[in-house]
DNA sequence: CGATTCTTTGAAAACAGTCAATCTGTGTGG
DNA sequence: CCACACAGATTGACTGTTTTCAAAGAATCG
């Protein structure tokens, strides 16, 4: 159960630098959650308590408009970290939904015990932070591509960072995220697939 | 001339968090930059060495498209930080300009030295990491508005969460910062008046 | 001032969104 | 195993928002 959790944190720490001791630390800290395919993992108003690692299936962190419309703000697969921070760290009920698109199993760690970690396990604190450089310079790219490109262009920019996403998610999803209607994408994949003929 | 940036080191670690010793040691690490209005930080390909933290004045990083328009990513003015991360970090050239919207005074650190500074000071280490967590959650709302929002909603929410910037900033920098045009925004303006008079 | 930069305005065009209907594929229960 | 239901994708016609281009009007600064 926790093999997967070991690997992902060898293989961002480098292998050796977290003991034995500390990994059961660490994972005598953690519950695993099942959520079946729409079942939320957090809804509005709630406040986000939990970091969730995913071991298995895709969770999509959402918010939804005046008029009912989701906007999805991210994707979390295999490997990758859902919970909303903002609310965890201020105690403020959340803005956003998670919910699972895919049946999934979840690793999670309660915010205080995420914090005694990396308080105890300074690697663990430098895996957090480099996963947070490494958030904030995507999300940034992200922007930039979303302020700049054509419904299109954002399409395109989206396969080339995130082909193995592209693949496993439904289209209208992809439409949310990239801030364009579900009817445009489908445009759109039409005009390309057009063009390559040609 | 460190003055200030000693208090924003104190006001985000803490009085009595950094020794006099520390202090001198982060400064001796530091030069000072002045920018005339309209002069480079950076130049796209170039690779980004420095972190800037703002003294005074206002910075813009942003890209440059095919058609020769600018998109603004961020701004950056007193007690904030400028420089590509990505490109620091990776060392690659940036695909990023930055230059000066008002003359400005800039502290400098490279990033072997930035590094250094973090692993000799832990807490300044923690200031930067909290710095980075905020960032992202910034980033991940500005995502939120600009996949979600009409064009006016885009600038209410700039306004609501950037009164100070949009005081000392030209509307079309705002616009495209926003990702519309600087047209679009002068007339949503007009109508945000027209709508209060009545 | 005079020059430059920034903002506003109008008219036309492009782009993307909406609504509604149809199509497709998948999975489920009878 | 079929039929049906359901979610997702596509299509067409229309609407609406935003962009573009061009020109004129403020504002700012040396």
């Amino acid at each position: 159960m926790f093999e997967k959790f070991r690997n992902y944190i060898i293989e961002k720490t480098g292998a050796g630098s977290i003991t034995a001791e500390q990994f059961e630390f660490i994972e005598s800290l953690c519950s695993l959650k099942k959520l079946r395919k729409r079942q939320y993992f957090l809804q509005e108003g709630d406040v986000s308590k939990y970091n969730a690692f995913v071991l298995k299936g895709c969770l999509r962190t959402y918010s939804v408009d005046d008029d009912g419309v989701e906007h999805i703000i991210s994707f979390a697969v295999e490997d990758w970290w859902a919970g909303d921070r903002e609310s965890m760290t201020s105690g403020n009920p959340s803005r956003f939904n998670i919910d699972a698109i895919e049946e999934s199993e979840l690793l999670l760690i309660s915010h205080p015990d995420f914090l005694e970690i990396s308080k105890r396990i300074p690697v663990f604190q430098e895996m957090i932070n480099s996963i947070f450089q490494r958030s904030f310079i995507k999300a940034q790219n992200r922007i930039q591509s979303v302020i700049s490109d054509s419904a299109e262009d954002k399409y395109l920019h989206f396969l080339k960072n995130n082909i193995a996403l592209a693949n496993r998610i439904p289209q209208s999803m992809i439409a949310s995220y990239l801030g364009i209607s579900a009817e445009t994408l489908s445009r759109i994949r039409k005009q390309i697939v057009k063009r390559e003929q040609s």
